[in-house]
DNA sequence: CTGAAAGCGCTTACAG
DNA sequence: CTGAAAGCGCTTACAG
């Protein structure tokens, strides 16, 4: 005789505690698998009507009670970008092996959005916060302050106590990646190198343009030799397009160009084209980031590697022991070159 | 006499309510708009009140008491695909524009993790669902019986009652975009055209296939010189490779190749590109998809162009419909050729 | 080993 | 125009 009728309007655990004669505290308590603290027939009888009637959880419930949720916001600068969707999906990924789920936030670069998410986040009761920005906002400082559950994707925290110490934070040695990236231009006997960067750059991408032209520098090329070009824009590929219309402007143009994205060689690539310049031939361009799919369409591009898929699992990691109450260290992956 | 101490504790209801000196009651209908059940002098009070303590209702105890939250699931099959992420991106900010967030479920196009994700956001209690899949599934089958507030894109409801009135969906005719697609290549002058898609393409690749194949009849292209090559592989990348590997290992190849989606074309180039093929001049290449990246580093790639951006407002449109208590119609958008 | 009770923050008939 | 009260589903000291 099978008794498995199923849901007939919602499964709570008052209906599991009617059905098995047992109070709603012991069903909760062996739900959450506090199995030592009953009787092992009251455990099994349970187990089975849980089942049976297709019990789950209402994690509404539980995060009113406990004031947080099982969701975890991820702020993303600009989703747009393919290596914020990256690390997305290896973050969402990873979240979901814990049982997690999470909420995704475009800020889009702008401070008011930010503070405006992760204003909308805490009303959430979100369990975590994942942030791939650094825009500095009010509301990000006080969520700092507070101690809030955060971890740092790419981009440091800005708010750091102690710069040198930034805390959770999952990323690369950006200053090493540039100097990868001179050394490999280098060897490809570029001695007239440029580098191009946004106007408006991160943290990030100043460290690995300094990595660049400190390693240039070390291996000899005289400063007026380093073309350093920075253009506006948001988006990385208009950054690209517009500093190489400056950099082939002047009479002798580059014979080697870093650009500190991918997007940015994109850029570069497509003004290339139009110019009828050709690429690598007429002037090789290396990046940082190493998008898979540059192997499928821009095999011209040679690009540093940075590990996103494997931001997932240590972003979770450092958010697990933030929860343990522990204070993780950055980890600083390795970058393939 | 400013009275803007901020946040000592959490501030709910209760806390306005003690400071104002009214009930709960009459907090919560004027922090909820029924400002017209109060007199205007106590609406002013608590107006201040929620203003200089800074109140922000808690979501989670609205969504207990409703049986719904503000937040909406939605899963896509493969988040990977560029065109998934656009997608999720539009529907990210439409959402934010109505005061809700989005959390986003890759389900792999793995039948068990849908169901996993569909009973894991049901226990969230989220307000609606989107799917941008259309792998059938026990759980998906449920949902839609019970009528669950879905709203499909891409991919019609795979269960839904009458194939002809697909309920809530956003998508394009994908049947007309293949034969545009065959005009295009006709025009181009190709008479031994070459279509390729996945094995295990979704209606969405089959439809595409069909148009295209239905318009190169109908051009007078006899069923010996059209080349239908389907391959195996999650990633279109590897689909497009493999199957341009079989084509051009018969004797005559295509003089003009569609690839369902952009990134079949990708994985047709990379293999032209090891065989010294030249694209387009030796064989055309186009697809359907039309992302905005093709401009900037696949100029070799006339792909029809499939407005994502737009699909993020009606399928919110369509998600207010149902929750207005309508049955909103399917919203085929144009595409661009 | 088990249960009654309080309470998380909210909404909403209902009564006045 | 306003408030007391019930209840959404859960967890968790506390008492037995």
């Amino acid at each position: 005789m099978e008794k498995s009728r199923k849901a007939a309007g919602p499964v709570s655990l008052a209906t599991i505690a009617a059905a098995t004669g047992v109070s709603i505290s012991t069903v909760s308590r062996i739900v959450n698998g506090q199995t030592h603290r009953a009787s092992p027939e009251t455990v099994t009888r349970i187990q089975q009507a849980v089942e049976s009637l297709g019990y789950k959880p209402n994690q509404i419930g539980r995060a009113l009670k406990q004031g947080r949720s099982r969701v975890v916001a991820m702020l993303t600068a600009n989703l747009n970008n393919p290596v914020m969707a990256m690390i997305a999906t290896a973050t969402e990924a990873a979240l979901r092996d814990i049982g997690h789920v999470m909420t995704l936030c475009d800020t889009h670069d702008r401070e008011d959005l930010q503070d405006e998410y992760l204003q909308a986040m805490r009303s959430q009761s979100v369990g975590g916060y994942i942030l791939v920005t650094n825009i500095k906002s009010p509301g990000l400082a006080d969520f700092v302050a507070r101690g809030e559950p955060v971890v740092f994707a790419c981009r440091p925290n800005p708010y750091a106590a102690d710069p040198d110490a930034p805390g959770a934070f999952v990323g690369i040695d950006n200053e090493a990646a540039g100097a990868a990236a001179a050394d490999r231009l280098w060897a490809r006997g570029c001695r007239s190198p440029a580098v191009i960067m946004p106007l408006e750059g991160s943290v990030v991408t100043l460290e690995r343009e300094a990595g660049f032209c400190r390693r240039m520098t070390e291996l000899g090329i005289p400063p007026d030799r380093l073309a350093r070009v920075k253009a506006p824009g948001l988006s990385h590929l208009d950054v690209g397009y517009a500093a190489a219309g400056t950099l082939f402007a002047g009479r002798p143009g580059p014979d080697g160009i870093l650009g500190v994205s991918d997007q940015i060689a994109y850029g570069v690539y497509r003004f290339a084209m139009e110019q009828g310049i050709r690429i690598p031939d007429d002037c090789p361009v290396i990046s940082i980031d190493g998008s898979d799919l540059n192997g499928w369409i821009a095999p011209w591009l040679d690009s540093i590697h940075v590990p996103y898929a494997e931001f997932g699992h240590h972003i979770v990691g450092q958010l697990q022991a933030i929860w343990r109450g522990e204070t993780p260290e950055a980890a600083i992956l390795p970058f393939h070159d």
